[in-house]
DNA sequence: TTGTAAGCGTTATCAT
DNA sequence: ATGATAACGCTTACAA
């Protein structure tokens, strides 16, 4: 310690009123016993010296901190909600958030970066980890600094594909469902499906869900996957041209649906008169079509509070217990457009 | 410690190394030094065992744990991108931000919210605070357990009215100065300013500015204090219908100059032909006429940063400083409504 | 260059 | 109900 004068400490206290540190911890802890008066005593003299415990070394010595580490990308975006939801649950729990935020979403910047906020948060001993991952290839021997400590870590958002752990996200396979559902309800003969990439695991999923939604109805599905959840106006423009008559389109995201709508307008296709758009709330922050798309909003905010729940009940559990798959159900945002 | 093996420590690596804990140490920490050989081989063993130091212990030892509080409204909204902001500074300084959000904006329920935070961050042994106070009325007494420890804190965007303390938010009497000179450039003759409330500072500073910006100009400047940022439709029709010809609008939040594009349209006079109307970016979040409304963008992203620029500096400094105010020049939105 | 001893503020453990 | 002592993992201060 430098300069200036201590902190006070239970020393302090226990000196003051005369009793050992014990006697203190045990009051001030409430853990143990002590006799209504030493109890009131040095109560008022922790008060009095204005006593705050050091959580540090409660951390050293009980091997829980009461932090927890969030990882999350830099340009918060759609995970600022996600964050408000763990600290929603943590607040509760009195466990402090060490947020980190990791710049870039690929690439090797990114994944030394996250790499990096992983053994920050080691290093201060956090007793849990809620990672929205950049490196979604990391194996275990990327974690191994983690699993080494036994510090449990909820995967948010993206799965990782090669190490196993639990994992809070969108039920995407149900979200296409629903889109199914809603989508019959129009009665529809054809209907396109805008997808990304089937390596793209949420993509995959939506379509998946969709296509079983439909599957008993005889209707008719034709899919035409763009690279990604984005498409250019003169891709959207041919292939909307191609398929001829359509009754319907499932975009698995919101940039792909407002471009279609936008097309459609262009086309002089009327929506939903004609054709029913539906989206899926990649970004939740649609343009000016977006208002009015009839899509899917996750539920950041539940997903982060369920990843926070799932960690919690994994911090001090003991051994190894399989895996979780916490799938947070979005919900439908009717806006009329199917 | 309650059960499974030991983390590696410095004393395994000493062991192992058949040297002593403090060679361990200081090789590892870089500080004092140690034969190349001896460097080497610690460093492999280190790397071998996945050793990672354990701060909180160097935090106890240094007084200095690499953790810094920020304290923020819970629905982020405008505070997201200032927490963006100061992560991106800590990052660099290999600080851990422990995020703690208040529910609430005002009333007992979110001051002793907020309190509990602070206390926790004391707890933890935070190197210094960042925060945006919910209770501005709160005096040195409130923030005793700080004080007494010496833990620099710095508040954001709303001063606390009682304390004296470090403080980094926009310049709002620059702001107003600025839409004046905006402003003047249409060559008015008549303007109204549209202002909460002189007690709110933010609204006073602004008005302030603005006029100051127009003294020399010889407009005349008529002014109506709304109560609020926030003004219902008719009350705004009210004004404007009383107010006659009128040059241009200034209003010191985007709701009210929403509000009057609204009304204006409504009274069929053009923006900013007959008209010029600017507003000031309380929100960020404008609605449907927000997006074309000339406005001044704060910097919440260039608070936050400075925010930690200025806390960092404060950290580890011996005595007691004057002091500071950092004001964050609002950025000129130009959407063409002046 | 390396080591020893003490201490940081608390809890765990075993007494009394 | 209370206390003494060791331990947590590291750094500071002082030797050698």
């Amino acid at each position: 310690m430098a300069t200036g004068k201590q902190a006070v400490s239970m020393k302090a206290i226990a000196e003051q009123a005369g009793v050992s540190v014990m006697t203190v911890s045990r009051v001030l802890t409430g853990k143990g016993s002590a006799s209504a008066k030493t109890t009131a005593l040095i109560k008022g003299i922790a008060k009095d010296l204005k006593y705050r415990p050091n959580r540090l070394v409660r951390g050293i010595q009980t091997g829980r901190t009461g932090m927890v580490g969030v990882i999350l990308p830099a340009d918060l975006g759609y995970y600022k909600n996600l964050l408000v939801g763990a600290h929603d649950y943590f607040a509760a729990k009195d466990c402090g958030v060490i947020t980190s935020l990791v710049q870039g979403n690929m690439g090797e910047e990114a994944i030394t970066d996250e790499l990096g906020k992983l053994h920050r948060l080691v290093d201060l001993r956090a007793d849990g980890v809620i990672l929205r991952p950049v490196n979604e290839e990391a194996s275990s021997a990327y974690f191994e600094e983690l699993i080494e400590r036994a510090i449990p870590m909820v995967v948010v958002d993206r799965r990782l594909s090669d190490y196993k752990c639990d994992f809070v996200g969108t039920d995407d396979y149900l979200g296409g469902q629903m889109a199914a559902e809603h989508m019959l309800r129009r009665e529809p003969k054809r209907v396109l499906v805008c997808s990304a990439s089937e390596v793209l695991r949420t993509s995959f999923e939506r379509v998946r869900g969709f296509r079983d939604g439909l599957k008993e109805s005889g209707v008719e599905v034709v899919e035409h996957a763009f690279g990604r959840f984005y498409s250019s106006e003169s891709d959207m423009k041919k292939v909307l041209k191609e398929q001829g008559r359509l009754d319907g389109i499932f975009c698995v995201g919101d940039l792909l649906a407002i471009r279609c709508l936008r097309i459609l307008e262009q086309m002089r296709v009327s929506v939903p008169g004609d054709v029913g758009v539906i989206g899926f709330g990649n970004l939740g922050l649609p343009g000016d079509y977006g208002a009015r798309l009839t899509t899917f909003e996750q539920n950041p905010h539940e997903v982060g509070r369920q990843a926070a729940k799932l960690l919690y009940s994994r911090i001090g559990q003991k051994g190894k217990s399989p895996v979780k798959q916490q799938l947070i159900v979005p919900t439908l945002v009717d806006m009329g457009t199917c």
